[in-house]
DNA sequence: AATCCACCCAACCGCTACTAC
DNA sequence: CGTAGTAGCGGTTGGGTGGAT
């Protein structure tokens, strides 16, 4: 069984929106704040649906919105902010004031992607393009890393209490991960896969380690390492 | 002047997460 | 707990624009 559609497709305008519809949905919810968008179209009076009006009001008709150029501060913000973050687009934009996820990622695709391949940095990965990087991982190894990274992260987006207590995104954003590489690492670390991230000589830094959280008890591995990882 | 092509960006689509019942 | 409705997210598309030929 499909779900319903959001809205009556046969009664709804797709495309450019006009001067009209702008001026009514900025009317409507300048009066009426953001509520529920799915009624917002025929409160409005706007043959949209919902989803429509509320893209054209984060992403075009916001007043808080910054047009406009990005800066060189902006751009290395954004790099930054992906070699964490990754696509999360929603995310980066909730730290740049003034600039919309969909804003972000147009931008990422069409500026700063090629300012990195530039810089002979694969895009996706933030590492030099002729050394190993996330990219050789197996697709098995991803869930530690990732587990790893959301120790740091916290879920849902949003900064976890370590981040609060540490403001570590403020502190250093500039993040490489790799899968650990340690004599003392206990057996759960040891599988084949990190065994060939080892000969590959892959460069390993413990994110909290390398964040300046050393033997922080959010980390699962430095729980285990209470010695300083030996780097390459 | 006409055509082609690459680039940019607004908007759409499909999916997932969340919430209420 | 399962289902349905809704909001939000990320990937993709397509129209507009400007430069090159």
């Amino acid at each position: 069984m499909g779900r319903s559609p959001c809205c009556e497709k046969a009664h709804t305008n797709k495309g450019a929106w006009t001067r009209e519809e702008d001026e009514k949905l900025i009317s409507y919810i300048k009066a009426h704040g953001e509520g529920c968008w799915r009624s917002i179209p025929k409160a409005a009076g706007l043959l949209r649906c919902g989803k429509s009006c509320r893209l054209r009001w984060i992403n075009y008709l916001r007043p808080d919105l910054k047009r406009g150029n990005f800066t060189p501060e902006e751009d290395e913000l954004i790099i930054k902010l992906h070699g964490l973050l990754g696509n999360k687009w929603s995310l980066i934009a909730a730290r740049l004031p003034g600039r919309t996820d969909n804003e972000i990622k147009n931008y990422w695709h069409t500026h700063i992607r090629r300012k990195l391949l530039s810089r002979g940095l694969d895009p996706r990965t933030h590492q030099p393009i002729t050394q190993p990087s996330f990219a050789t991982l197996k697709q098995e190894d991803m869930p530690m890393v990732r587990e790893t990274m959301m120790d740091v992260v916290g879920d849902e987006g949003h900064r976890s209490s370590r981040d609060k207590d540490y403001g570590y995104l403020d502190l250093n954003l500039d993040l490489s991960i790799s899968l650990p590489c340690n004599s003392s690492l206990p057996e759960e670390y040891s599988s084949p896969s990190v065994a060939s991230a080892r000969s590959a000589q892959t460069l390993v830094v413990c994110m909290c380690c390398h964040l300046g959280f050393q033997s922080s008890d959010a980390c699962r591995l430095c729980q285990h390492i209470r010695e300083p990882v030996a780097y390459s």
